[in-house]
DNA sequence: TAGATTGTTAATCGATTAACAATC
DNA sequence: TAGATTGTTAATCGATTAACAATC
């Protein structure tokens, strides 16, 4: 696998890879040291023909008659999507759900670490989430710089969140992980993922309306 | 738009429902009464063809000459959506997670709406999220029963999550709104869909990672 | 009526699946 | 070697985009 050959993966591919890391994780500790593309299809309800396509879009991490070590296309996967690398994260906007997610992830993520967090209500200033402080908004940009953050993960209303960005988008963030019900513009050298709550639940009563309704 | 056509529609159509209804929500509440497919798809950054045709799986919204009417078009996916039903719903496992999920969708979302809450830890059996009581596990399935639960809100660990659900299987519980990092096998009557933070900020990895090899 | 814009068919594009030669 | 299974090309399928006739 060279750096050139990894070019024009499309979204669909990548959106899939978190849940092989997953399987293949699974595997791993359940001891399972090869596995083909036939059973790892059988397992995830995939065409094994596509778990090959989407593997050898990076390289083939395969041997013919053999299949995939399990160790292997773990440790190589989670090379792929950047977990061998330390992200350090901040969180802006320390409400319930921030709280909820500093705590969630510091416990179970290693390589992705909260060190920080901001909020505009001074009552939180002298607070901490698990071990991580409370600072007021207005230090965000210089603690950016200073601590070598790598993604901000928004955590405030809407408007707040647009507002924000701009902010953001002066300093040397990398990502932001938005948890806001709105789309961000944002310079290309930051990359978006948002998580959408709202528009999760409203697919959800979709689907219930639509099994009611006898489709 | 009758019953019969709208057999079929693509996940890839209904993925993209709930961002229309929240740009037509803001278009409504800016007082635009009416909006080309041309004007909509400049503001969402989608092609006019792509919502002509999404609109069409489900009828003719629109007239030719004129366009479509915001506040009309924002209603008619609000019912396709099932957002004019109310859905009760049950959050099980009231740990930081669920209690911000509660507070959150309590507050902002009218027709989603949590009725009780379920832990297996003892010490919070007296206590509540907001207005929401926290009751114990076993009481689950006949507060279900006698509620008309129609959405169970999983925020439980990976173990948990498999073994409740089994539990669920056996209610008439209409659908799951998953945040375990699993994939629940349900019987088809009941809908899931899942929240995979983890996934999704694998993601997020994966396109920092990329940009700084300048892919 | 003339202009605008939908609804809908046709063309294109991309993603998935099937097939099979290469090779371990 | 023979059997198994990948890597990869070809075929199919579905989704997106373009085009334009219908019609408000």
């Amino acid at each position: 696998m060279t750096a050139v050959e990894e070019r024009g993966i499309s979204q669909a591919v990548i959106g899939r890879l978190p849940r092989y890391y997953r399987y293949l994780g699974d595997l791993k500790s359940e001891g399972v040291e090869r596995i083909s593309s036939q059973e790892l299809s059988r397992i995830m309800n995939v065409t094994a023909s596509q778990i090959r396509q989407d593997f050898n879009n990076f390289g083939g991490f395969g041997q013919q008659g053999y299949g995939y070590n399990t160790s292997y296309l773990y440790e190589e996967i989670g090379k792929i999507l950047g977990l061998n690398k330390q992200h350090d994260m901040i969180l802006i906007g320390a409400g319930n759900l921030g709280q909820a997610l500093v705590n969630y992830m510091n416990l179970k993520n290693r390589g992705f670490s909260f060190k920080g967090a901001f909020d505009v209500n001074p009552s939180l200033f002298d607070k901490r989430i698990g071990n991580v402080p409370i600072y007021p908004m207005d230090r965000m940009p210089s603690y950016i710089s200073e601590n070598h953050i790598d993604i901000a993960v928004l955590t405030v209303p809407k408007a707040a969140a647009i507002e924000i960005t701009g902010v953001l988008a002066k300093t040397p963030i990398k990502a932001i992980w938005n948890f806001a019900h709105v789309d961000l513009k944002v310079p290309d050298r930051i990359q978006v993922e948002s998580v959408h709550l709202q528009d999760s639940l409203m697919k959800l009563s979709y689907n219930i309306r639509r099994h009611e309704e006898g489709k």
